[in-house]
DNA sequence: TGAATGTCGTCAAGTATCTTGACTATATGG
DNA sequence: CCATATAGTCAAGATACTTGACGACATTCA
């Protein structure tokens, strides 16, 4: 589909971003189409990404503020969207009357387990498609990168400023 | 490789789609950072999207339609404000008259320059963070995953029906 | 103890990025 | 010339964010 990018001379983009963004969006969609073909219609992009953050033991959300990248304010319009729908539920935390709990409830889970399933298979998918050596590589590489740049931005904190969005 | 989810239910997800979205995230918010730092504030995820699409040598509106994944009038509102930022025009195609070229504007071609000097430098970065071996590993993996989904979407293509995003 | 200060979550309003549906203008192939 | 397809636009609405302001509770410290 984006072959032309390799025929065509004219110099469009093959660099890292470029690959980890086709990558990681036809992830996202080959997901979420699953998820939504197993019933969870609720089931989007954005939802998927604070989702990821939430252990199935539950968390505050204040912590769940501080996890994720957007506001608290976008977090809770998530929130109330799910939990309008069922997938968590909001309890007052005991310990601090200010705070409440982000819990999955029975059908959030069962969601869950779906998900790990289709995860599951999707990874088969990829290891069929450029072998198990290949994927392995991608994940350790992956991984690296990752634990690179929380180092660096750690690093950078207080020092460079504005460069990392800062919550 | 997702393990850790079978092990320990309490463990947050670490399987290749987050790791790509993780990635593709923090590549994407350092490139834009940088580009903003560099003075241009227009820079958006949504339109370096878009931007990605268009060869130096300026496209039809409708090629840059086929070829991006989303709506004709997404593009539209895209290039609409990309138009009123300068970095590119839209003048009427000479072989078609329902048609329209667009072209960048030399702010445009300004900002490219720009943008590929930051890729090379976010690259050198990543270079050094989780060294030459791995980071080619890592492109060749990416390179590999994103020909093979190619491949699998022209098999599916009205085979298996909507799964994949189509226009 | 109680007053200042900080944290947690919420409400309100606005923006960017997408969607679908309806439409106009032009091209193309009998 | 007419039927149909293609290129682009206009309009309206949904989703996923943003900043700002605020009330409720917690903590600190004089």
């Amino acid at each position: 589909m984006v072959k032309e990018l390799d025929e065509n001379p004219e110099a469009l983009p093959d660099h890292v971003g470029w690959r980890l963004w086709q990558a990681s969006r036809a992830w996202q969609a080959e997901f979420a189409a699953a998820m939504r073909a197993a019933g969870h219609g609720w089931f989007t992009e954005a939802r998927a990404g604070l989702l990821g953050h939430i252990e199935r033991s539950g968390i505050r959300q204040s912590a769940l503020i501080e996890r994720s990248a957007i506001s608290k304010q976008a977090i809770q319009q998530l929130l109330d969207g799910l939990e309008a729908e069922g997938i968590v539920e909001r309890l007052p935390d005991p310990h601090d009357g200010r705070g409440k709990l982000v819990r999955y409830t029975s059908k959030g889970l069962d969601a869950l387990r779906d998900g790990d399933r289709v995860k599951m298979e999707i990874e088969r998918h990829y290891v069929d498609r450029i072998g198990e050596e290949r994927f392995t590589a991608l994940m350790g590489a992956l991984r690296a990168l990752v634990a690179g740049q929380a180092a660096a931005m750690d690093e950078d904190a207080g020092v460079e400023g504005e460069v990392v969005e800062s919550k």
